[in-house]
RNA sequence: CGGGACGUAGCCUAGAGGCUAAGGCACCUGGUUUGGGACCAGGAGAUCGGGGGUUCGAAUCCCCCCGUCCCGACCA
């Protein structure tokens, strides 16, 4: 097991793609496109879930279930939202030997099969609203994938509702976003940034969309999670209309939001060095692992000491395992541990159980210190909160040293470099998060993009209100603050 | 889908018309070790991406196909 990690500063995406296979997370299938999550990326998947799912039910959602399988025509029926997805569906035309009379497409996203159900569970304002969630795969035909963070099939979660009123509906989409915004800084330690997409970065069919943004280590922006208002687009197309308290027939306000497994590369690109993985430890499968220094005579006692201490730890509520493994060093398995990301690791050896301490290394500072064995549970529980603190406070610290205002086109050029094809997969890209004053003009927008790859990632929502000023692109009188930068 | 690079054991690499395709890592067995990726000995593992052709002889030369990666256009 010698391999090792690509350096970020030689290239970026090699780093993270050797992170992800050495850390066992994922692997390449062998269907083109798709990926295998491993048990050590799947574990972590199930911790976000449980933190998102949570939360939905604490916010009156319910989980559903509806098939992978969609009626070609069902797409069709709203206009924007078939135009959006049309060029990345997957088709099936055969089905038991036979042609199908209706082509089925594998769903992209499920507001078209759930809407139409929707239309025969919802008849009067008694119905609504429907608050509704469901955790499946959806498959895009991408063409050029990467683990985690692009893949055709991908794991995600999908929350569908259905409001009497607009302002409910609007409600809606905001309390979703904010629950995302929570997971995402507080468990994932991601500092994100909370806006609405620019017309031409929404979702196809919505009337708002809005996500959280985080920046990766390579200055890149990530979209993290979104939530859309829907208005009564799908309500139209699929003719879900309700008695209203009035008497009046009214069609129902949507919302749909979705977070997917592309949160674990969010959390890789944010956190992570040149040794490995490192995980929150609210996500880590393994909060801390004991490491025994085992010697011919003192082997069996170190061992049964290290088994001790272990139980201690565990209750204290300690995510804790012993690596007893007498066929690999020491130093093997910091270097296994460290790749894995393990928060903690504890070093255990005759000299540490004889003045009852125990050496312990942080993964995200490298800093090793003897305690006490005695109180060891409640010195890893701290540890654990320093290092969640920590990552989360590093990002955020991280994100403000690459964020600039800029005032004008020039400034903003300055910023990202003028090469537009540099990337080149490097830490060293030039830029970050350029802020400044906008428009609101589409041309404006595709114009920076065709020239320099720079988007408009989103007009954060804290920051909208008095705006006097000019347009950083174009010098028109400005309507919106936005948060520019490249994007994953 | 366009441009480029590359396919030799699970991974990395050597071989560049001529003996039985070579080495490192990983793997298995035994021994010895263990406070930052140990060491010794032995072992197993490859129809050289696939198909066709040239040749007395092809991993090596030619053609076709397939696949992967990088760079563009498109995207959670």
């Amino acid at each position: 097991m010698a391999e090792k990690i690509t350096p970020r500063s030689v290239d970026y995406s090699q780093w993270y793609i050797d992170i992800v296979l050495n850390a066992k997370l994922a692997d390449y299938s062998p269907v083109k496109g798709c990926m295998v999550v491993r048990p050590r990326g799947y574990a972590i998947w199930e911790r976000i879930q449980a933190e998102m799912d949570k939360r939905f039910k604490e916010t009156g959602h319910q989980n559903v279930y509806f098939p992978m399988l969609i009626p070609m025509s069902f797409l069709k029926k709203e206009a924007e939202h078939v135009e959006g997805f049309a060029p990345e569906l997957a088709v099936v035309t055969h089905g038991g030997g036979e042609e199908l009379d209706e082509p089925l497409v594998i769903r992209p996203t499920s507001e078209t099969i759930i809407w139409a159900k929707y239309k025969d569970w919802i008849q009067s304002y008694r119905d609504l609203p429907l608050l509704y969630n469901q955790w499946c795969s959806v498959l895009r035909w991408e063409k050029r994938t990467r683990l985690f963070l692009r893949t055709a099939e991908f794991l995600w979660q999908e929350g569908h509702t259905a409001h009497e009123t607009q302002g409910e509906a609007e409600a809606e989409t905001l309390k979703m976003l904010e629950v995302y915004r929570e997971v995402a800084e507080r468990h994932l330690c991601l500092p994100v940034i909370a806006g609405k997409k620019s017309e031409a970065e929404k979702f196809a069919g919505a009337v708002a969309t809005y996500c959280i943004e985080a920046m990766m280590q390579d200055k890149k922006a990530l979209q993290a999670g979104t939530s859309h208002f829907l208005g009564q687009n799908f309500g139209k197309a699929f003719d879900v209309q309700f008695q209203s308290r009035e008497g009046k027939l009214e069609y129902a306000w949507a919302t749909s939001w979705g977070t997917s497994a592309r949160l674990i590369g969010a959390v890789i690109m944010t956190h992570s060095d040149d040794k490995g993985l490192v995980l929150p430890p609210s996500l880590a499968p393994e909060q801390a692992v004991i490491v025994p220094i085992l010697k011919k005579d003192t082997a069996a006692a170190v061992l049964a000491y290290c088994e001790k201490v272990l139980a201690g730890l565990r209750a204290a509520g300690v995510r804790a395992i012993l690596d007893g493994d007498d066929t690999q060093s020491p130093g093997w398995k910091f270097a296994q541990h460290e790749m894995n990301g393990v928060p903690l690791r504890i070093e255990i050896g005759p000299r540490d159980m004889e003045g009852g301490k125990a050496m312990v290394a942080r993964r995200d500072t490298g800093e090793k210190a003897a305690y006490d064995v005695a109180s060891l549970g409640a010195t890893a529980l701290t540890l654990l909160d320093a290092i969640q603190k920590n990552l989360y406070d590093k990002a955020l610290a991280f994100r403000k040293e690459n964020t600039k205002a800029v005032a004008d086109r020039a400034e903003l050029l300055a910023f990202y470099g003028k090469d537009k094809g540099e990337d080149a997969g490097t830490a060293a890209v030039a830029g970050g998060f350029a802020e400044g004053l906008w428009c609101g003009s589409r041309e404006c927008e595709a114009a920076l993009k065709a020239e320099t790859k720079v988007t408009i990632r989103c007009l954060p929502m804290d920051r909208q209100e008095g705006i006097t000023g000019k347009c950083c692109l174009c010098g028109s009188p400005a309507r919106h603050t936005a948060v520019f930068a490249r994007n994953y």
